[in-house]
DNA sequence: CCCTTTCATCAAATTATTTTGATATATTAA
DNA sequence: TTAATATATCAAAATAATTTGATGAAAGGG
């Protein structure tokens, strides 16, 4: 690594720590299904998410905090009900445009 | 889901599969460095990696697999060397451009 | 043939992630 | 106020992934 200097190769090092979240949070089938999910409707909340999904409600609120913590997807609560929905931003940044048919809402 | 036909539903659930198995690739921290170092080479066989990363050959052959088994990396044996590479393919596939600088061979 | 190098694989130990069921908090409705 | 609903979080159990050190196979050199 002679060629790099030192403040490239911190910088890179945080990316690699920022990219393995985001990927981890990936890297679950069901994980996938919700971001699918989620990327058909405009928003939708754990209730009804878990009638889609079929998982139960501890569960799936603990898959949602992971995609969330990777700012994957966007929390809004109004009252008693948390809606969630894809950051679409964020997956436009990660994924490429052939990915974003199965898991971002804009259609190709 | 009521307004999709099973056969999309089956092909998508194989695809959550696959995607499951490139994004667990790609979720972790050492596997990401490994490419980075393979992106900044043409080639480079399995020793010369284990000093370059300074990572134990038996832990090194364990992250190579779980790359080269979701295809992002090819391996080709020459003697007793084995030579691995990106798939920048599959990467190109997978990966926005946005993140070409780090993980993949052709810079931006 | 014997020795060395390269690499893959294995089993055991360690560590991390996921699942489950229970509980707690906040909000709304009656 | 009481009851019901929505959600988050917790601790324990269950699973899965990673690390480690050892072993073995294949190839090449002397």
């Amino acid at each position: 690594m002679s060629e790099h200097s030192p403040v490239k190769d911190i910088s890179t090092e945080v990316s690699f720590s920022e990219y393995e979240a985001k990927f981890k949070a990936l890297a679950d089938k069901k994980r996938l299904h919700i971001l699918h999910l989620l990327s058909q409707q405009n928003s939708c909340c754990v209730c009804d998410l878990s009638e889609l999904i079929d998982m139960p409600q501890s569960k799936l609120s603990y898959h949602l905090k992971i995609l969330l913590d990777a700012k994957l997807i966007i929390k809004e609560t109004r009252g008693t009900w948390s809606y969630y929905m894809i950051n679409e931003a964020e997956l436009n940044h990660l994924l490429s445009p052939e990915l974003c048919c199965i898991f971002k809402p804009s259609r190709c």
